[in-house]
DNA sequence: AATCGTCTGCTTTTT
DNA sequence: GCAGACGATT
């Protein structure tokens, strides 16, 4: 059983208040997953059924590394009963068995963005005119708002924003597709409009757990909202201190109001952190608390008060990464610390470039943390499509993807006359290839490009029906009979680039495997899964350790010993557009989820100047340093800094800097 | 069908 | 200053 001696009085009230709407406002490392896990193991041990819990969070990360913890603790058959799964996943388990309520098919396809973007654009390509255009980005974003605002558009609307918005939505019921928000907004509805499925989802668990709260929007408060109907044993834990989505329509409301949703909730405040030092938690406070709409938390640590915060000003970017490097370097010689103990943190992905470049120079080892997916790479998106085409031969955003690939001579006219045709029958392309008046309009060679690609689906889709069969053997047929690592060779301009991309075709195969031996629910409930859970290759990829260069929003939720926030300038953090947004306050609690970061040290700097767009433009100190608490605070001078070295090691930092300096100056090792 | 060139427009990105 | 998108060229 969990330690309940182990918690301070405020976790253990988190703990053991079960009944009931209960708020945990966790601030920043107050010990927020240990309650979480702790509370379900209670649960478990006051005989609450292990079915009857449930547990959403936001990733798939969360969500993981929740049910691992809860493992621990508990008996293994029980833990294998938990639900703990993202909301998007909850809302797949509610539309597989009712979506058909409501025009789809249980095999329905999850599109991404890319997919999202590639339908917005053929709608977008259909709809405007010479005089009236619009951005496909734009309009996706439009989309998605109104999505999560349940906002219903009539059929006829003469902006040309929600005609496309129409357009879409009507191609993705052809398709029989779905996008993220639309899981949302279809498990929603079902529970709405339904009353045997609501009744059979508020009775599916008595206790209903929801982790970050403050990321959530205004469906998924709905939802959480008809799952604890009938009992009202909900328990959201979050921090308001640390909403930093509100541009992606997350709600903060939902918790800064959470007693206009749930009446008379318990609330428990976790302000004891296990994290930072007293002088890291001193400017944390000081900075956070300039906001005006908050639940009011003020961090505290027996962690000693520490080093005071540096802040540095620099000259410009350059001498920026160079401080950053070569102080990283003074610490790791003097102090052994390991690589893996380091985080810069920046504000856009553009200013972890000169840090790059620095770090390679002094052979130091990093990782960039989110960088693109792999299931965004051409390889796996084109594999992907060709199971998806054989799942749901309905979804033609994916087969318009490998329809040529590799090439069986469908050229765009080809392809232009198969869509005209669709748009007109309002049949899926599949249906128009096997139409005789479609073929009768074909040169010889398109029609016997479409036969072949039609008998290849056909034959597939037979293969995978049989019983018994190795998902992951078929497609590894499917590879080899379209010859498709020959095509990709083809294609690639490197050598490097070809190997890379087969071992990401091999790796796909190798998750599909995987999938099939952790007894997976067939080809949709792995295509469901790949869509919604996209980046499992960083904890498969165990090579890459180092110094962490991460962005603000990434980082939050995770911890280092020692911590620096790079180019806190007004107009980067805050960003320039916020002013003009309204959304200062996010970016203060960007910098407060950047502070808490860091576990003993902390350093904060700015430039004077900094190249934007390739000009060097002037900067000013971002105007959030003014609120950091002076007694927590030494300004450091960066000349002195740089000049002085104090002891061996550093001067030995120093020297290699030195080195590194004039061999970056000498014309002649370029 | 592929490739080259020019234009544009610039955060953050859990699913 | 660079990437991504789109259009013109071979």
């Amino acid at each position: 059983m969990a330690r309940l001696f182990d918690l301070n009085p405020q976790q253990l009230q988190a703990v053991t208040t079960t009944s009931g709407p209960v708020l945990i406002l966790a601030g920043a490392g107050t010990g927020k997953t240990r309650v979480i896990t702790t509370r379900i193991s209670y649960l478990l041990h006051q005989g609450i059924e292990p079915e009857k819990i449930l547990a959403v969070t936001f990733t798939n990360k969360a969500a993981k590394e929740m049910r691992e913890r809860v493992s621990s603790m508990i008996e293994r058959a029980n833990s294998r009963k938990l639900t703990i799964c993202t909301f998007h996943a909850l809302c797949v388990k509610i539309l597989r068995s009712d979506i058909d309520k409501l025009g789809y098919k249980t095999n329905f396809a999850i599109y991404d963005e890319t997919d999202q973007l590639d339908l917005i654009r053929k709608a977008i390509s259909c709809l405007a005119t010479p005089i009236e255009k619009l951005d496909a980005n734009l309009a996706r974003n439009y989309i998605s708002k109104a999505k999560n605002q349940r906002l219903k558009i009539a059929p006829a609307e003469k902006d040309l924003t929600a005609a496309v918005f129409h357009r879409y939505q009507q191609d993705l019921q052809n398709y029989n597709a779905v996008d993220f928000d639309d899981l949302l907004v279809l498990a929603t509805r079902l529970l709405e409009e339904f009353p045997d499925v609501q009744a059979k989802w508020e009775r599916r668990f008595d206790f209903v757990m929801v982790d970050e709260f403050q990321d959530t929007n205004q469906l998924q408060m709905e939802l959480v909202h008809h799952l604890a109907r009938v009992h009202q044993n909900v328990c959201v834990v979050g921090d308001d201190d640390q909403s930093i989505y509100g541009w992606r329509g997350a709600e903060i409301s939902n918790i800064l109001e959470f007693e206009h949703h749930f009446s008379r909730p318990t609330i428990i405040k976790l302000e004891q952190n296990y994290r930072s030092t007293n002088a890291i938690l001193g400017v944390a406070n000081s900075v956070i608390r300039h906001n005006p709409r908050r639940r009011p938390k003020s961090l505290w640590s027996e962690n000693g008060d520490g080093d005071r915060i540096r802040v540095v000003q620099v000259p410009d970017d350059e001498e920026e990464a160079n401080f950053v490097t070569s102080d990283i370097q003074r610490l790791q010689l003097s102090e052994h610390v390991p690589w893996t103990d380091f985080a810069v943190i920046f504000r856009m992905n553009a200013q972890s470039r000169l840090l790059e470049a620095n770090l390679r120079r002094l052979q130091i080892p990093y990782r960039i943390v989110g960088s693109r997916s792999f299931f965004d790479r051409r390889e796996v998106k084109d594999l992907l499509a060709y199971l998806s085409c054989i799942a749901n031969p309905q979804d033609d955003i994916s087969l318009l993807r490998i329809i040529n690939t590799p090439a069986r001579g469908i050229g765009p006219s080809t392809i232009q006359s198969a869509l005209a045709f669709s748009n007109s029958e309002k049949k899926s392309l599949c249906e128009i290839f096997r139409s005789d008046s479609f073929q009768a309009q074909l040169t010889k060679r398109s029609s016997l490009g479409i036969r072949q690609f039609v008998e290849l689906i056909d034959s597939y889709e037979t293969k995978l029906s049989q019983p018994l069969t190795r998902i992951a053997d078929v497609v590894t047929e499917l590879v080899r009979d379209i010859g498709y690592i020959e095509n990709l060779r083809r294609s690639c301009n490197s050598p490097e680039e070809a190997l890379n991309r087969e071992e990401n075709v091999r790796e796909m195969i190798r998750t599909l495997s995987e999938y099939e031996s952790r007894g997976g629910d067939g080809l949709p409930g792995f295509l469901a899964e790949t869509s919604l859970d996209r980046d499992r290759q960083e904890d498969s990829d165990p090579g890459k350790e180092g110094v962490t260069l991460i962005t603000f929003h990434a980082a939050k939720g995770l911890e280092f010993p020692h911590v620096f926030l790079v180019g806190i300038e007004e107009s980067i953090l805050p960003h320039a557009r916020s002013k003009l947004e309204g959304s200062i306050d996010e970016e203060r609690r960007l910098f407060y989820v950047g502070i808490t970061r860091a576990m003993r040290t902390l350093a904060i700097s700015y430039c004077a100047n900094r190249k934007k767009y390739g000009s060097p433009t002037p900067c000013y100190p971002s105007s959030f340093l003014q609120d950091l608490d002076p007694h927590c605070t030494e300004i450091v001078n960066f000349h002195e800094l740089t000049t002085k070295p104090a002891n061996e090691s550093t001067a030995r930092s120093h020297f290699a800097k030195m080195r590194e300096l004039l061999a970056r100056k000498d014309p002649g090792c370029s």
